[in-house]
DNA sequence: TGTAGCATGTAAGCCGTTACATGATTGA
DNA sequence: TCAATCATGTAACGGCTTACATGCTACA
């Protein structure tokens, strides 16, 4: 039973699931993939599904099967083998999670906020509660599809927690927006005045 | 106009940390990085905020100076340059922000939790409790250290922002906590006897 | 005297993406 | 018949990390 290092983490996912319902073609994982998985890890490219499954069915972790859907025409499905439900218990006992990684670009640029006027910085953040809301509608509709369902227990808790998490989101974007200096984001354009800020007072590192 | 393509948004990060304060070394920009970006976008290696100051360097977007410390000993402090100061402006307006990407390891295993017992379950997102209590504190500090210095309204606007987003995870832990079927994490080992895999009394570490 | 912090890099390699390539089936 | 969807892959490469390598300085 010598292990080598675990697989990236991407890898158990897409094993995970595996372990809901039946036999999944690359192709329906990818689209399982978009619904779920986008929300709080990320959606993998097509070409990195079939690369996971080739590797997950070299060691053994799931079983392929040729289907023939027409005449000619075969896709390949999958099911994740006792095997892969042991590893994936495994993982999930042993392994240390680590502390959620938040790539926030929009946050990243409020930082740079001194940099453009006060229109600009509004502007931007009212795309980003335009897409916030979007993306909320989304998951919105994820968990409807599988709220109440005993089977989807657990994904129906992590799509309450994105929501929460958006809804988090929009909050906080509104007590910055509250806490800017006023002017619209339509008159964007009118300052664009005085170079930059002499800046002097150091506070390093703060630690 | 985009004519050259844009350079890694962790690129403009750095940079952008370098129109606060004056001039830094790549060592004090990796405590920058390790206090403020490290919340919200990432924390680079240290040879990777070499390797991007190279780079900046190389296209002009930075100055660069030796200056010794001691007798044999220099270090290299950059500033941003008037063209990086423009670039980064360009930046900040002309191009698409996109969503915020979440990677999240504990949402990914709570998905996954019909292939655990409730005890494990839980004993996890009680980890996960601990570990953004801590960060929250980091957070805490480092906002505490710039709040009120007009130099740094935006960090703090930021700041504040990471800071709710912490409390908006603890409370969304505490109702998945809830939902939970009751088992303490303590007695995560009692439920064990079911059916389950083998890994009877504690003995083997499983890798 | 030794360790922690300051300071700077190179090399190898993993994870994952985009671009490219191919072809069948279904429905407007 | 044309486009969209189903279905599966390969190649190139970008971004970033880890491991390795080096050497000075302050301080306990």
């Amino acid at each position: 039973m010598r292990q080598e290092r675990d697989l990236p983490t991407t890898s158990y996912a897409v094993l995970g699931l595996l372990t809901f319902g039946q036999e999944l073609s690359g192709y329906e994982l990818k689209q399982w993939a978009d619904s779920t998985l986008r929300f709080y890890w990320t959606a993998p490219a097509m070409s990195q599904i079939y690369t996971e499954l080739k590797r997950l069915a070299q060691r053994g972790l799931v079983l392929s099967r040729e289907v023939g859907g027409g005449p000619g025409r075969t896709t390949t499905r999958y099911r994740v083998s006792a095997k892969g439900a042991r590893e994936l218990r495994r993982w999930l006992a042993d392994s240390d999670p680590g502390f959620p990684l938040l790539k926030h670009p929009v946050a990243l640029r409020l930082l740079l906020g001194h940099l453009l006027d006060p229109g600009q910085v509004r502007a931007m953040l009212e795309a980003y509660d335009q897409a916030l809301a979007a993306q909320r509608r989304d998951l919105r509709a994820v968990l409807d599809g599988i709220d109440n369902d005993p089977a989807f227990e657990f994904p129906a808790h992590v799509a309450r927690w994105g929501l929460s998490y958006y809804d988090s989101e929009e909050a906080a974007l509104r007590q910055v927006l509250n806490a800017l200096p006023e002017g619209s984001a339509a008159q964007s354009r009118a300052a664009q005045g005085t170079g930059q800020t002499g800046r002097s007072s150091g506070a390093g590192p703060t630690r």
